[in-house]
DNA sequence: GTGATTAACTTGCAAAATGCAAGTTAATCA
DNA sequence: TGATTAACTTGCATTTTGCAAGTTAATCAC
C-alpha cells in the first residue's frame, strides 16, 4: 500500500518535466481514471471499477488516493461520507486534457493496423 | 523477457484509443526513450543507459525491442552490426512529440510546487 | 427501529514486472 | 593479435500488479 510519505513526496528521477510527469502518471491506470473523469465529469468508486478496462479494486483505491494527494482529483462532497461520494477533476486534473487528446489522436492513427477493434472518435 | 508473441500482439484492454496508447506506452520508461530521441535525434544503447534517469540495462533492452517491434524506433543502419548502431525515431515515433510536449507543459506548471528541482524549458 | 443490502474499501497471497550486479559476446582499437 | 568495450543477457531479490475474498458502515425496505 501507499504510505503517507510516498503520497506526499513522490521520488523524482530527474529534473526533466517529462520524466517528472511520468514519475506520477506513467503507469497503466492513472490516466485511465483521468480519462473517465474527462468523459463523465464525476464518477463513483464502483463506476470506475466497471469501466471496460476492469481495474482491480486495490489498484483503484491506491490510484485514487495518489491522484487525490496530488490534487488532480477531489471528492465532489468532501465532508460527506464516502458512500456515493463521487470524484471529479480539479483544475490541475482538467489541464491534463490536451495530453490525453494528443495520445488519443496518435493511437487512432498509429495503432489501428495492429489493433483491429480500436475505436475512432470524431 | 519479452516473447515474440508479446511483441507482435500486445494485449489490448479495450477499444479506447487512450487506453490502447497506454497499453503500449503506459509505463515509466518507454516515453523516456522517445524523449531522448526527440532531444538527440539518434542515440546508442549506452547513451540511453547514461541518461539522468538511469534505466537499468535489462529494461532498456526490453523496451528498445518493443518500441522497434511497434515501429516507433528503428536502427540508423539496419544492416550493420549492433555495436555503435544507434536508434532513431520513425515517423510514427516522431508523431509522439505533441504528446510529450503537452505532458512537459503540464508538469512544468503543475509539479513545480511539489518538485523543487524541476526544470523549466522555454 | 431493525435487518438486509450494497458501496467503498482492505487483506492475503500468487504472478508479473522491475531493479541490481555480474557475466557473455563480438566488433574494433592499439 | 591481445586488450578494450559496446551491446547486450542472466540470475536473483524486491516491488508492483492482479485476483478473490473479506470487512465496514451507510442506506433502504419494511
Amino acid at each position: 500500500m501507499n504510505t503517507d510519505s510516498e503520497l506526499l513526496n513522490p521520488e523524482w528521477r530527474s529534473p526533466c518535466p517529462i520524466a517528472s510527469g511520468l514519475d506520477i502518471l506513467g503507469d497503466k491506470w492513472s490516466l485511465i481514471i483521468v480519462r473517465d473523469l474527462i468523459e463523465h465529469s464525476s464518477r463513483t468508486y464502483s463506476e470506475f471499477a466497471s469501466s471496460p478496462e476492469r481495474i482491480s479494486t486495490n489498484i483503484l483505491a491506491s490510484r485514487l488516493k495518489q491522484l487525490e494527494s496530488l490534487s488532480i482529483i477531489e471528492r465532489v462532497n468532501p465532508d460527506k461520507p464516502s458512500r456515493n461520494n463521487a470524484f471529479q477533476l480539479t483544475q490541475r486534473g482538467k489541464a491534463l486534457r490536451p495530453v490525453l487528446e494528443e495520445l488519443g489522436k496518435w493511437s487512432q492513427i498509429h495503432l489501428k493496423e495492429i489493433h483491429p477493434t480500436i475505436v475512432t472518435i470524431i
